[in-house]
DNA sequence: GTTAACAGGTTACATATGTAGTCTGCCGTA
DNA sequence: TACGGCAGACTACATATGTAACCTGTTAAC
């Protein structure tokens, strides 16, 4: 149940986005260049974030003219996570009961449902 | 969106369940009772962490005899701000996005997703 | 070739969180 | 009525997290 070596922190998360969207290694220039626009964080801040994310073995260092980082959890498998701890942590244990939750808090538009109904009849 | 006036911890949720579960405000001896047996913890731990709820403004202290405890801020509530949190920090905002992953993820049994089906019809 | 910018490494520092101890006063029981 | 236990208040301390500066060496541009 468990691909994640360690959590990843809220900051830490918006790097691992950054490179999840890339869909490739990206140097620490890029990183910095989208968080700095996104975030408005200082270059420094960025590394420190890169590099916990190197030690908690979430991210890979590839060594080429420069540091270039790679993603060693993927956004499925970290949002499927995500989601199980979710159901874990409040909705006893029942993914049902989290739908149920979205549906009724009015999270799911009209053709969101319709959407999700197909979805169940291919998993008839 | 946000009725919650800072977040709460994974630990502090812990005693948030407690009171949730009793459905009634409980005297620390209770809360400490419930928590020595489920994880363990020692009074004064489970009493740092009233205290830091009350603080946070999640947790009304009524006096009586003695303390009681009160959760100002109900499990719905709480479960249907985490859910869409979740969905707007890892699935872009679509709250389809998610169940469309507890889905393929095998989250959901057949008999969920037949009671999901009709939750669904209701929504027609 | 000298300088400006940046990579990589190290250090910093405040707040949050997990977990718990001390101290003081009251209250119920022997 | 003396004492043991617990409430409430305060303090403690390590790790995690958010955010960033400093230092040193390289590299690219002038």
């Amino acid at each position: 149940m468990s691909f994640l070596p360690e959590k990843i922190s809220d900051s830490e998360l918006e790097v691992m986005k950054v490179l999840w969207e890339a869909g490739d290694a990206l140097p620490i220039t890029e990183i910095r260049t989208v968080l700095q626009a996104r975030r408005g964080w200082e270059a420094t801040t960025v590394k420190t974030l890169v590099s916990r994310l190197v030690t908690k073995g979430a991210l890979q260092q590839e060594k080429h003219n420069v540091f270039y980082y790679r993603p060693l959890i993927g956004r499925e498998e970290y949002s499927d996570w995500a989601a199980q701890d979710l159901v874990d942590r409040l909705f006893k244990g029942s993914a049902r009961n989290l739908v149920a939750t979205l549906v009724k808090s009015e999270g799911l538009s009209a053709e969101d449902i319709e959407e999700l109904r197909s979805l169940f009849k291919v998993e008839d």
